[in-house]
RNA sequence: GCCGGAGUAGCUCAGUCGGUAGAGCAACUGAUUCGUAAUCAGUAGGUCGCAGGUUCGAUUCCUGUCUCCGGCACCA
C-alpha cells in the first residue's frame, strides 16, 4: 500500500503498486497529460516507473528544469532514430544534453552535409508527429554487449563493456530504434515539439585526437515553439555583438592573411588598448609592482634551461642568425628571472613583484585562431611575484582582491573561478603542494565567490586558480590566472639569501588579471556591444555644427576639450544634423555636442547621448564636469 | 592539427546549369547651409583568395594551397 508524499506535503494512498503516470492521473488529467517523468525521492524515473513502497514523488513537466533536460535528451534519441532510418550503416555512439540543447555523435562512412541535416530534421519531425511510445527495458550487461555487437553497433558495445558486469543495462526502444540509456525519457515522441538541428562538426571518439573522428550533429530543443524562437532570436542578437563584426564596423582593428593570428590595431582600437594598459600600469604601481621590459628574441640556451625548448618547441616561433638559434618569447617568466638574478637578492627584497607588458608569440594550431580571443601575438598584464613559501598566502589574497577590484572597474561582476590541483606528474614534495593548494583555496573562500575544483588539472610545477569570463555566444575564455611555481626559479638558478644566511630558491607566482589584452578587449567589445563606457571609448565626444556658420566656434570647443585631455573630434561636414547624429551614434560615441547659432551666441553646447537622450543645453565647463564624472565611474554602474 | 562550410567592389551581399559580373551603402564630383538616427543628382570602382589542370573559352568544373567561419583536440 504505497503512500505517496507530494511536494506540497499532501499524501495519497494507493491500494496497489502504482506508476508515476497513474499518480499524476490521480492528481488531475491535465497533470497526467503534462507529465514527462517523476522525481521519486531524489531519483528521476520514467512515467511508466511503478512505485511499490512509500515514497516522495514530484511530477516533472516541461516547466521544470529537469523536464527540459529530459526533452533535450529524448531529442538526441530522436535524432539518432532519424539518422539510423535514413543512413542505416551509421553507428550510434553518445548523445548527451548540453547547454540549450543536445548533440549526438555518429560513426559514418562520409561526413554529413547541410542537406543531410535538412533531411534528418524532416524525418525527426515525422517521427515526433507519429507520437511513438518510448519503452524502457532491462538487460544483463553481457547480453547487452552481444545484442549491440549483433546489430553492428561496435561503439555502443564498447561503451557498455566498460560498465561493471553485475549491472543491468537499461535500454530505450521507440519503434525500430533502440539505444542504451540511463534515462529517463519522455513517454512518447509526440512530447518533442520544438527542436532544430544546428550544425554538423567533427568530434573525436572519446575526445581523444588519436581516435577516429566521428560526425557530431548539434541541435537545440525547447518545451515549445515560442521558447525555440526566442532562443534563435537570442542567438541572432548575440551574433550582432560579435567582436569581429563590431571591430570592423567601428574601425578598431583588422587581420589579414599575411599575419594569421596577429592583429593590425587601427587608431580607434589602439586607443582602447592604450587606455586599458595605462589603467593597469597605474594600478600595479599603486600595488607595489615594478615594471620591466625584456627582449623578445632570446637564445635557444635559455629556453633549454627553462624547459621550453624541449617541451614547447612546436609552439614557439624560432629564428636563427650567425649560427645561433633563437626563439621568440612565448612568455616573459624566464626573462624576469634573469632580472631577478642580477646582483644578490636578500629575503628583505621579497616579495618582489615584477610586471611586464611583453609582446609574446605562441604558434597556436591554425584551427584555434579566433578573432581577438585566440591569437598568436599578444600582450598580457603579466607579472611574476618572487616570494617565500610563507608569503604565498598573503600574496594570493592580495592578488584576488586586486583582481575583483579591476574586474569591477571593467563592469564584470560574474566570473567563473576554478582551482586546479596537483597532477600525477609533478615536481616538488607533497608538503609544499599542500601549502600552495591551501593558500589558493583559502584565498578563494575568502573571496566569497563560488568556485569549482579541478583535481589533477594543475600545471606540473604548481597549482593554479583560473578566472573565466563568458562571451556573448556563451563561449568561455580564461582571462585571469595565478599559478604557483616551484620549478622554474630553481631551473634558472634564482636564489636569495635567507634570514639565517642560507641560500634559498624563491617561489614564483605567475599571475595575470586581464590575461591577454587582445582577448580581454574582445570580451569588452562583446560585453558592451561596442558601446564602451566613456573611460574606454576611443572617441568620447564629437562636436557637430549645424551649418558652416558655427564652424569656427565648433573647432574652438573641440580644441578646448582636447586640451583638457578628452578624446574629442569634430564633424564639420556639409551634411544634415540628423545624418551626422546617426553616424556618430552608430559609431557608439558616448556624447554628441550639437552647436547651432543659438548655442554659439550663448557659448553653450546641446548635449545628446548615444542612447538618444537629450541632456539639454549647458556651458562647456558643465559638460566637462559631466564627462569627467562619467569617466571616473569607469565600468561601475551607479548604485 | 583534425572534420565540415566559405572566400565576388572599401563594407553587406546577389549572380553566372562554362561565354571575363551586379545592387545598396561607402568613396569621388556637383548642387543644397539644413536643429537631433540616412538631402538630391552624377561619376568612378572588381585578374570573382592564390597556383595549377580540363576546355576554343574558367569567376563558374577538377586538383592543390592560403585564409576565414563552425565544431573537435590543444591552450605551458
Amino acid at each position: 500500500m504505497p503512500i505517496i508524499t507530494l511536494p506540497d506535503g499532501s499524501q495519497r494512498v494507493f491500494e496497489n503498486p502504482v506508476s508515476v503516470r497513474e499518480v499524476a492521473a490521480a492528481i488531475g488529467p491535465g497533470l497526467a497529460k503534462a507529465a514527462l517523468a517523476g522525481r521519486l525521492d531524489d531519483r528521476l524515473v520514467d512515467t511508466s516507473h511503478v512505485i511499490t513502497g512509500d515514497a516522495r514523488l514530484a511530477i516533472i513537466t516541461e516547466r521544470d528544469p529537469e523536464g527540459l533536460e529530459i526533452v533535450r535528451h529524448s531529442s538526441a534519441h530522436l535524432l539518432a532514430h532519424a539518422v539510423k532510418q535514413l543512413y542505416p550503416t551509421a553507428q550510434v555512439t553518445i548523445g548527451p544534453v548540453i547547454d540549450n540543447g543536445f548533440y549526438y555523435d555518429f560513426a559514418y562512412e562520409r561526413p554529413f552535409t547541410p542537406d543531410d541535416l535538412e533531411r534528418i530534421q524532416a524525418r525527426m519531425e515525422e517521427l515526433a508527429a507519429r507520437d511513438i511510445p518510448v519503452a524502457r527495458t532491462l538487460m544483463a550487461r553481457d547480453e547487452a554487449v552481444a545484442f549491440f555487437l549483433g546489430m553492428g553497433e561496435d561503439y555502443k558495445a564498447q561503451i557498455i563493456a566498460d560498465i561493471p558486469a553485475d549491472q543491468d543495462i537499461s535500454l530505450y526502444r521507440q519503434d525500430d530504434f533502440i539505444d542504451l540509456c540511463r534515462g529517463p525519457h519522455v513517454p512518447s515522441t509526440g512530447r518533442l515539439k520544438a527542436f532544430r538541428l544546428m550544425k554538423v562538426a567533427g568530434a573525436y571518439w572519446r575526445g581523444d585526437s588519436r581516435n577516429a573522428m566521428l560526425q557530431r550533429i548539434y541541435g537545440t530543443a525547447w518545451s515549445d515553439q515560442k521558447a525555440l524562437k526566442a532562443y534563435l532570436h537570442r542567438l541572432e542578437e548575440a551574433e550582432k555583438r560579435d567582436h569581429r563584426k563590431i571591430g570592423k564596423a567601428l574601425d578598431l582593428f583588422h587581420t589579414q592573411e599575411e599575419a594569421p593570428g596577429m592583429v593590425f590595431w587601427h587608431d580607434r582600437g589602439w586607443r582602447i588598448y592604450v587606455e586599458v594598459q595605462h589603467y593597469i600600469r597605474q594600478v600595479l604601481r599603486e600595488c607595489g609592482y615594478q615594471e620591466v621590459h625584456t627582449p623578445q628574441i632570446v637564445d635557444r640556451s635559455l629556453w633549454e634551461r627553462s624547459g621550453h625548448w624541449e617541451k614547447f618547441r612546436a609552439d614557439m616561433f624560432t629564428t636563427a642568425s650567425e649560427n645561433r638559434d633563437y626563439a621568440v618569447k612565448p612568455m616573459n617568466c624566464p626573462c624576469h628571472i634573469q632580472i631577478f638574478n642580477q646582483g644578490l637578492r636578500s629575503y628583505r627584497d621579497l616579495p618582489l613583484r615584477m610586471a611586464e607588458f611583453g609582446s609574446c608569440h605562441r604558434n597556436e594550431p591554425s584551427g584555434t585562431l579566433h578573432g581577438l580571443m585566440r591569437v598568436r601575438n599578444f600582450v598580457q598584464d603579466d607579472a611574476h611575484i618572487f616570494c617565500t613559501e610563507d608569503q604565498i598566502q598573503a600574496e594570493v589574497s592580495a592578488f584576488m582582491d586586486l583582481l575583483f577590484r579591476i574586474y569591477a572597474d571593467f563592469g564584470f561582476n560574474e566570473v567563473q573561478l576554478a582551482l586546479s590541483t596537483r597532477p600525477e606528474k609533478r615536481v616538488g614534495n607533497d608538503e609544499v603542494w599542500d601549502k600552495a593548494e591551501q593558500a589558493l583555496e583559502l584565498a578563494l573562500n575568502r573571496s566569497g565567490q563560488p568556485w569549482t575544483l579541478k583535481p589533477g588539472e594543475g600545471a606540473f610545477y604548481g597549482p593554479k586558480i583560473e578566472f573565466v569570463l563568458r562571451d556573448c555566444l556563451d563561449r568561455l575564455w580564461q582571462c585571469g590566472t595565478i599559478q604557483v611555481d616551484f620549478s622554474m626559479p630553481g631551473r634558472l638558478d634564482a636564489h636569495y639569501i635567507a634570514e639565517d644566511g642560507s641560500k634559498r630558491v624563491p617561489v614564483m607566482l605567475h599571475r595575470a588579471i586581464l590575461g591577454s589584452l587582445e582577448r580581454f578587449i574582445g570580451i569588452l567589445i562583446e560585453q558592451y556591444a561596442g558601446a564602451l563606457p566613456a573611460w574606454l571609448a576611443p572617441v568620447q565626444v564629437v562636436v557637430l555644427n549645424i551649418t558652416d556658420h558655427q564652424a569656427d566656434y565648433v573647432a574652438m570647443v573641440e580644441k578646448i576639450l582636447m586640451q583638457q585631455g578628452f578624446r574629442s573630434a569634430v564633424d564639420l561636414r556639409n551634411e544634415k544634423i540628423g545624418f551626422k547624429i546617426r553616424e556618430h551614434t552608430l559609431q557608439r560615441v558616448p556624447y554628441l555636442l550639437v552647436v547651432g547659432d543659438r548655442e554659439m551666441e550663448t557659448e553653450t553646447v546641446a548635449v545628446r547621448t548615444r542612447a538618444g537622450k537629450d541632456l539639454g543645453v549647458m556651458n562647456l565647463t558643465a559638460f566637462a564636469e559631466l564627462l569627467q564624472a562619467d569617466i571616473a565611474r569607469r565600468g561601475r554602474t551607479e548604485s
